[in-house]
DNA sequence: CAGTTCGCCTGGGGGC
DNA sequence: TGCCCCCAGGCGAACT
């Protein structure tokens, strides 16, 4: 699942291939990814537009083009394929394809039809897209301080990997980063906010900037890949501590094995040694 | 209002 | 081998 690390990576790699290039036509076969516009509408806007950019907010891709922005989200197995008419694509899959005026193709695939795409017009301010508005703090956010999320969940009656896997408090922490974060931290993902001090508070912040630093220079963790041909794998999943490591020897005590529980209904792995 | 559960999706894996 | 069922999970909607 594509969290901020993978993300940047993502976009760094869109970024050597299709900015300054001209939409030249969009074929979109799963029209419900379209969430507040129709695809004929979309279809129309996009064509001769340029891509000028791409940014990222939170786990949010966003094409900057000439005149509207197109905000992507990858959820769960979105990926982009940069391809020239060569490449053999499975179409069951590929829910949008931008036809460029290089003669290559933009695909967007996403076998389980979880991503979204969002479509404004370039004369609101990105801060006001209502897609982002809920988007909280980036981890290297100045504002982002051991006070700040001190003050957020000081009060909270939920677990803390809940609160991590919120995006309005701290963006771009999911589910692999939110397990990776807790364990570094020495702290059980189950723990109530509210017994949570502003030393341990200190840690976390600490530890998802650390964490996610290090993601990003290793190119992320989730397996995805920019052409049919050719996988690229994120070099952090031999970095993971307890994420899949569920009845592994924990590497920090190696005394307890990895635990795994649900938690609100999404997979949690945690040391119950090291993790109070 | 804060916190929890549901529903969206489909490939893959386990059980039989 | 084939079929059924369950699971994975980000996030908005709907619920308590």
């Amino acid at each position: 699942m594509p969290e901020l690390p993978e993300v940047t990576t993502v976009i760094n790699t869109l970024k050597k291939t299709i900015v300054l290039k001209r939409i030249v036509n969009v074929t979109i076969n799963y029209e419900k990814i379209l969430k507040n516009i129709n695809k004929k509408t979309f279809v129309t806007l996009c064509k001769n537009q340029i891509i000028f950019d791409i940014k990222r907010l939170g786990k949010n891709i966003i094409l900057v083009l000439s005149n509207y922005y197109l905000i992507v989200h990858l959820r769960m197995e979105g990926k982009f394929y940069y391809v020239d008419n060569k490449t053999k694509i499975n179409y069951k899959h590929a829910l949008a394809i931008f036809d460029l005026s290089d003669k290559n193709y933009l695909i967007f695939y996403d076998t389980r039809r979880f991503g979204t795409f969002y479509f404004y017009s370039k004369e609101k301010e990105i801060k006001n897209l209502t897609v982002l508005q809920k988007i909280g703090l980036e981890p290297w956010d100045k504002r982002l301080t051991t006070k700040y999320f001190y003050e957020k969940i000081k009060n909270r009656n939920i677990k803390i990997k809940t609160l991590l896997l919120r995006q309005d408090i701290i963006a771009g922490i999911g589910n692999i980063y939110a397990d990776e974060i807790l364990h570094k931290s020495n702290i059980s993902p189950l723990r109530s906010c509210k017994y949570i001090n502003k030393s341990e508070c200190s840690t976390i912040i600490k530890n998802t900037k650390s964490i996610l630093r290090n993601a990003i220079s290793l190119g992320g963790t989730t397996v995805f890949s920019y052409n049919s041909a050719n996988g690229i794998s994120g070099k952090f999943q031999q970095k993971l501590q307890v994420y899949n490591k569920s009845g592994k020897l924990c590497n920090n005590c190696n005394i307890a094995r990895i635990n795994k529980i649900k938690l609100n209904g999404r997979g949690t792995h945690y040391c119950e040694n090291c993790q109070r």
